[in-house]
DNA sequence: CTGAAAGCGCTAACAG
DNA sequence: CTGTTAGCGCTTTCAG
């Protein structure tokens, strides 16, 4: 059913029905005719014909690193909360963290069929600037600031240093640290240097043997903790880059015995879950990950309709939750 | 940049333009011209104006009620793996578990925009079977069985069957069900009658005390179960829906000073991330969501294609995982 | 193998 | 307020 078999059915022009369905400018009986053939027929105008015409498609392209990640979900479900309210619909593409289909989507999507994008990203190539420069469409970066995109981030720095310092004023003397790849600026280097901003406020140092780089996996925060631990003298306190890696950090100090927080203290970054169900709740810094995505899809949509505005960053705050991992010395704080 | 202009730059008429891209019965030569003048412009055809002629959209639509579940996080992930390599695209929305947007996503589907939809279901109501007759194009549910649609699913039944026999077996005396709605067939009706049968074949009975109904979150899960565990005489086996709920329970327990598994055994269905780091890791049921998702991509590319395929039901197979949380007469199994 | 021409279903001037 | 008309960018006959 096309516009011009509805309309004939309606009794009216197609510029009528197509008025119906966009500025309204209609008289009310002719209105009525229309709804009353909608009701029969079950007519809608078809979308693909409308955008080739009005150049929206009403679709938001979402690239994203991993699904199953819940910090991932979290963001995209801001992301479609937002989006839905306003009639957009989120075409999502799951890369398996693999960042050339990052680069190839980004270049699909620029070429057509969405009216924004919004990448979640974690690793920043020059590739990636190199192709984001080219976009014609609005694109928001989520997870990472990178000056001249708009882009809604983190503190991840002043978390990792809230983290440690806490961990310290608890009494922590050892430090030992298990985070992620540096190429991901803001889970691995900003953390990174968050930790030894607070280190070195403490006058501590970072013994390499104490430090470790894992993937985003328990199961690989797992056999770092064994590297970092398993010496008679081992670090006091770890911090960890996400609370997957620090869920399996419990892990190996069940496995072996080594008491949390009496032995060890264990905070990281994210709080998750996972972090609130550990044999020893793990005390964490929240990241606002729902509301990022929130943000994100705002800052999107605002860039779709004042098509000449600026790049903007914005940074979310954060907040520590301290849990059993980390109240060794009670009285002190 | 639009196809006539191109179809100049390259030196070529817009059929042969339109024959790169598509069928390619074209001479090397004009193959040649044209490809130079992709480097050099960066043309691509518009899919909107694609979509217009041959009516495909290389989209398809998946509906959820809950993007940040696991579950539906590791189906999803299957889906989008079989479709990107097939060149289809992932339309998600997420109804937040409100099944009347739930409809009115199939309603918008239906209309226009995408090739088939992946329907990730939880209660399934008249107004969904009524609609979904109504669909046009091919429709795959997931997680439900559904009589006279596509549907892949899981063996609920048989694992929440084996998993609570399993109990049984090691021992267990006086039984305890926390379970999510019935209105949920797979996983609250099913789940549900397996853990009854189970109960019936070794002649025990299910207290109504010990049975509570908990929506699908550790916090609930953990309400529950201070339900039915507060009483001095409790339950010495408690099967839950699912891993998340089961969750809560062993945080109820740690507070409350109650064993596992020696003054109350747990398990639970879906072998989450979750129920490997509780205290006391959770006896699970693996339900391959991943799988399920790949399953249902699968058969909805093979609707698609053949258009008069037969409605199917898969069902997928459950793997019983033995953890701590049940672990009470090792010399017995 | 190739180009001209006729639409796909819709919107947006334009003239009433 | 309304209908007519000319495209949007592409694919697909149809003659060559």
């Amino acid at each position: 059913m096309n516009i011009s078999e509805f309309a004939k059915i309606a009794g009216v022009s197609k510029s009528a029905v197509s008025r119906y369905f966009n500025d309204g400018y209609l008289s009310e009986e002719k209105r009525k005719q229309i709804e009353d053939a909608i009701q029969k027929t079950g007519y809608s105008p078809s979308i693909s014909a409308q955008n080739i015409r009005t150049r929206v498609t009403k679709l938001v392209g979402v690239i994203l690193p991993k699904l199953s990640s819940e910090s991932c979900a979290r963001v995209t479900e801001g992301i479609s909360q937002v989006l839905t309210e306003d009639g957009y619909e989120l075409l999502l593409v799951n890369t398996a963290n693999n960042y050339h289909k990052e680069i190839e989507y980004l270049d699909l999507f620029r070429k057509n069929r969405v009216d924004g994008v919004i990448f979640i990203a974690s690793i920043f190539t020059k590739q990636h600037r190199t192709i984001l420069n080219k976009m014609r469409i609005p694109v928001v970066i989520v997870g990472q600031s990178y000056q001249g995109f708009n882009c809604v981030c983190h503190d991840d720095r002043g978390a990792a240093y809230a983290l440690t310092k806490r961990m310290i004023a608890r009494g922590g003397k050892i430090p030992g640290y298990i985070g992620v790849t540096l190429e991901d600026k803001a889970a691995g280097e900003e953390r990174y240097q968050g930790f030894l901003t607070a280190l070195a406020e403490a006058g501590l140092s970072l013994d390499k043997r104490f430090s470790a780089i894992s993937e985003f996996t328990t199961e690989s925060g797992y056999r770092q903790a064994k590297r970092i631990l398993s010496d008679k003298t081992h670090p006091d306190f770890v911090f960890c880059a996400t609370d997957t890696i620090a869920a399996g950090v419990m892990l190996y100090c069940r496995e072996n015995k080594i008491r949390i927080p009496q032995d060890v203290m264990i905070s990281a970054i994210g709080d998750s879950k996972l972090g609130k169900i550990t044999a020893i709740p793990i005390t964490s810094a929240h990241l606002h990950y729902k509301t990022s995505g929130i943000e994100a899809a705002r800052m999107l949509l605002s860039a779709i309709h004042n098509h000449d505005s600026v790049p903007r960053i914005l940074q979310l705050d954060y907040e520590i939750i301290e849990r059993a991992s980390t109240m060794l010395e009670e009285a002190k704080i």
